[in-house]
DNA sequence: CGTTCCAATCGAATCGATTCGACCACTCGC
DNA sequence: GCGAGTGGTCGAATCGATTCGATTGGAACG
């Protein structure tokens, strides 16, 4: 593992200090080198790249030029990082591996929102996969190792999540996006219960009496159908939770409580199979996410039933689905950009030492072409 | 900027050099301080941590004591890698604002297969944003100033590419997923042109005489519409091209080019109102990629044709459409996540030291439902 | 009992920058 | 003509680790 031709990183240690600088100079040039063959001093040098100081326009152009000879691409970031203190690294945690985790569209648009913040700021985003695979270790080894100034968990997890204690062993400041309310961490959330339980009060005054829901997983095990008192009790997702709450709200009892491992359209279908086969089969449908709404839409179109005459279904998200068209899921739509942005600005608060700051913002209904009146039995 | 109250980075500069260290401990404890505290020297605190050579057992054990008391998390990894030279970093330029660029699985499953292969080496992923907004600068800061080992172009680009050239400049050895060979580059790319001809000969054989061809952009100022002379001389992206020269490679003068300003559904149905409405519409389309033959077959079924009974359809990446169900696309199916991780094994290499190596994956013909006989008249 | 050898430990150099305070000419104002 | 002010430059400390070579103590060996 050691004795490679020659990398890129470390050569030899044995560097000629008392030779001339320039002559074995194969290595890359430093700032030392650029400052020599300008005849400046290293740390006016400096001032030539960073403009930070008082320096005079010829100096800084001499300085510039030695590096343009020396073929020196400007201060090696590593350095600066060390004095700094700073990487200028936020690293984003994502609840799952990246291929599952980014099929659904939502975490692709608050990554986006994030990214798009930070950039501006100088910030980059180090992507790192949220614990999915039972084999792996539970928490990905770059979140004990690399440098991050700030964390971002994408999917709120569970209070004692194994990822949240190693960000705060670390001491590095941390927003949760949808996580539970923590007394020091930042979370930025939604309003995702009131609008769950807005969008199924409405249901009710279509007539519906026989709802059942869809969830998103309940922990990260992964399991798939329907959902008994005991695996009620072990629900550790909050989110998942906050959004059931969100039907009892509207004063429901569903009569059904399907539990996805995914939020996918696959397993909306494999839902609406299940749930919508019987003769007592409900007549509306809550869903915790847009995908497995569309997925649900789906699963009943197979069954023969129509939507929304047959059976309603509402999902979350607000989401645009292309291939959905000309329907339009009824749903409760979620700014998602923008909750990327507030990350990225609460990133930027925590950068400049002010305290963790929990975030709200607002949904709302979107009324589109799945969800109607009951049918008259 | 500056007179932030406390700010994790550096604080003041002025530390009590002649103090008790750990008198005015507020700041995160560091090896020496740990050391001190073991009664050891650095070098020995780092061996304790690192386990590069020998130690006793017991000494390593008081070390990681001392750590466990200090609140010490480990080695601050800025120190590491300014020693060591590297960054454990590797940039992933994506072709577009992420929103956009992810919409499309296929952007997803490499990444995800590189992530994977990175992962278990210790590297971690930086995601950076290709040229999107022509507002913005034509490369993004990070690509000049973010510390990286090893740098991943998610779309093969033009051969002058800005991007491209400032790696090149920054000395940052980089490897183009689906690019144009370059000579000192390496290229992971697939056998598409061939596989393009494949499936295009396959339909001359179906009586297909009349073929239409659904692209993906020419260039990155994302125009849409019919592509003329004078536009199919002003293509740059590579992978286009070649896709392109896939069905020319089959004897095939398309009766219409239609270029799309990105792999969406969206854009494949416009192409397919504006190919398909006419009387003497083509009876095969061949695009470029399965969201853009996707799109195609959705807007075909708009304007109330019958696939593949009045047009066939096919497609290029083998995607698991699960909302297009029960229909299978006839694709040529690339290996996706084969290829992030060949993308993987390749910044291993170069990372070793190796030279630039590239390498082509094969493709593979999947007879879906969407392409059957030519109609006959 | 004197060598030899090895495991364990330490000191010091080093990675490549940033930044603070000192210093040196100048110019300007009185 | 002299002190104050200032723009420009430099030296040196510093960030937090890694690692090489030297040193030490004790066990094994002849």
């Amino acid at each position: 593992m050691h004795q490679r031709p020659h990398l890129p990183g470390r050569p030899t240690p044995r560097q000629a200090t008392d030779e001339k600088e320039s002559a074995l100079s194969s290595q890359r040039p430093t700032l030392a080198d650029v400052a020599a063959s300008a005849g400046v001093s290293v740390s006016t040098a400096s001032l030539a790249f960073s403009g930070a100081g008082p320096i005079a326009a010829a100096t800084r152009q001499r300085v510039l030029d030695a590096a343009q000879a020396l073929g020196y691409a400007g201060p090696n970031p590593l350095g600066r990082q060390l004095r700094r203190g700073r990487s200028g690294i936020v690293g984003v945690i994502v609840g799952d591996a990246l291929r599952r985790a980014f099929r659904d569209p939502v975490s692709i648009q608050v990554l986006d929102g994030i990214t798009s913040t930070l950039g501006p700021m100088g910030l980059g985003v180090l992507l790192i996969a949220g614990p999915h695979d039972p084999t792996d270790p539970p928490v990905d080894p770059l979140v004990e190792l690399a440098a991050m100034d700030v964390a971002v968990m994408m999917w709120g997890g569970t209070t004692d999540d194994p990822v949240l204690s190693a960000l705060r062993r670390r001491g590095i400041p941390t927003v949760l996006v949808e996580g539970s309310r923590h007394p020091d961490i930042s979370v930025i959330g939604i309003a995702d219960r009131a609008g769950i339980a807005d969008v199924t009060r409405q249901l009710l005054g279509l007539g519906h009496t026989r709802i059942a829901t869809v969830t998103l997983p309940f922990t990260n095990d992964r399991s798939e159908g329907l959902v008994d008192a005991a695996r009620l009790d072990a629900l550790e997702w909050e989110l998942t939770r906050r959004r059931l709450d969100g039907v009892f709200d509207a004063g429901v009892q569903p009569v059904a409580i399907w539990e996805t491992p995914a939020s996918l359209v696959e397993h909306g279908a494999s839902a609406a199979r299940a749930l919508l086969a019987g003769p007592d089969r409900p007549t509306a449908v809550v869903c915790q996410s847009d995908l497995l709404a569309a997925g649900v839409v789906l699963g009943a179109r197979e069954l023969g039933l129509q939507v929304p005459q047959d059976v309603s279904v509402v999902g979350f998200d607000g989401l645009d689905l292309p291939w959905f068209k000309p329907d339009v899921l009824t749903s409760v739509a979620q700014p998602l950009a923008e909750k990327g942005r507030a990350v990225g600005r609460e990133v930027a608060r925590l950068l400049e030492g002010e305290p963790p700051q929990s975030l709200d913002l607002p949904v709302e209904l979107v009324w589109g072409t799945t969800a109607g009146p009951a049918p008259t039995v």
